[in-house]
DNA sequence: ATCCTACTTGCAAGTCATTTGCATTTAGTG
DNA sequence: CACTAAATGCAAATGACTTGCAAGTAGGAT
């Protein structure tokens, strides 16, 4: 972790460990609010505002460790920026799926060609939303 | 408008008249914000409360009138929800294009087939976000 | 055409997520 | 070990919605 944000630039201070640890073993996005209540139950660092979390994520987005996750709630969530994946999550208890298609994303660079206005993409988001099996 | 309204059991209220008629004719998703002052200005229905709008706009889109789009923004935006199409969204300038794709609701159909939590996809959500020419 | 009632709206206050200003602290370089 | 730019804590501010309640109205019933 600590060289990843130095390749980054960024310092390694206790409040990113914190948040990366977090979202690195919960492998699902997670958004400010619960990463807050994470990282004062589980961490030694027990002490940490909202204010900071906010600006951490802020910045570990802007130099792309994170990604933010569009899941259609009145939060942005967040999630490690390590391998690329889509998701789909269930409108009820919001349990949420990874996954990954060659030819999703082939057809998303023909979109593009295909386009008047547009040239480049600089990323996209795929989100499915239903209900798990559980949950039906 | 009148006519879908009554379809989906809501009466034919001003407000509702309103927003409609805006959002049929700015062909782009609007968040209640924007539907306030555009309603302000150009209507003449120059008096409404954004209280309303909030409320419109969730009566609509719970009926189905409406669907509400994530555009990575801090706001929620809404658009007609009389055709299926996903949005090119620049980063720079907001300028939006619609796209659809028919491989590509094949292939999302086939995603679900695959996965092994989800049976039932109600919706999906693909957004690309990149540079129009012109900003570029 | 008028009445009734459930659904809508206006207004004001409240909530929740996120941001910001400023003083203080600290990671990491030299 | 000292120094400085970058990070953090705290408290207050902002912005996007939501809600309680009283007043208004669309549209079916009379």
């Amino acid at each position: 972790m600590k060289e990843i944000l130095k390749e980054k630039g960024l310092k390694a201070t206790p409040a990113r460990l914190a948040i990366l640890d977090i979202l690195s073993k919960n492998r699902i996005p997670l958004n400010a609010a619960i990463i807050y209540k994470k990282i004062i139950k589980i961490k030694t660092l027990s002490k940490i505002n909202e204010a900071t979390i906010y600006r951490t994520l802020l910045s570990l987005e802007g130099s792309g460790v994170l990604r933010k996750v569009n899941l259609m709630k009145n939060s942005f969530y967040f999630e490690l920026n390590n391998h690329h994946h889509h998701h789909i999550i269930c409108t009820k208890c919001n349990e949420i799926e990874d996954f990954e298609n060659n030819q999703l994303e082939k057809i998303i660079g023909r979109i593009v060609e295909k386009s008047f206005k547009f040239q480049t993409i600089k990323e996209h988001s795929i989100e499915l939303f239903g209900l798990c099996r559980l949950c039906k």
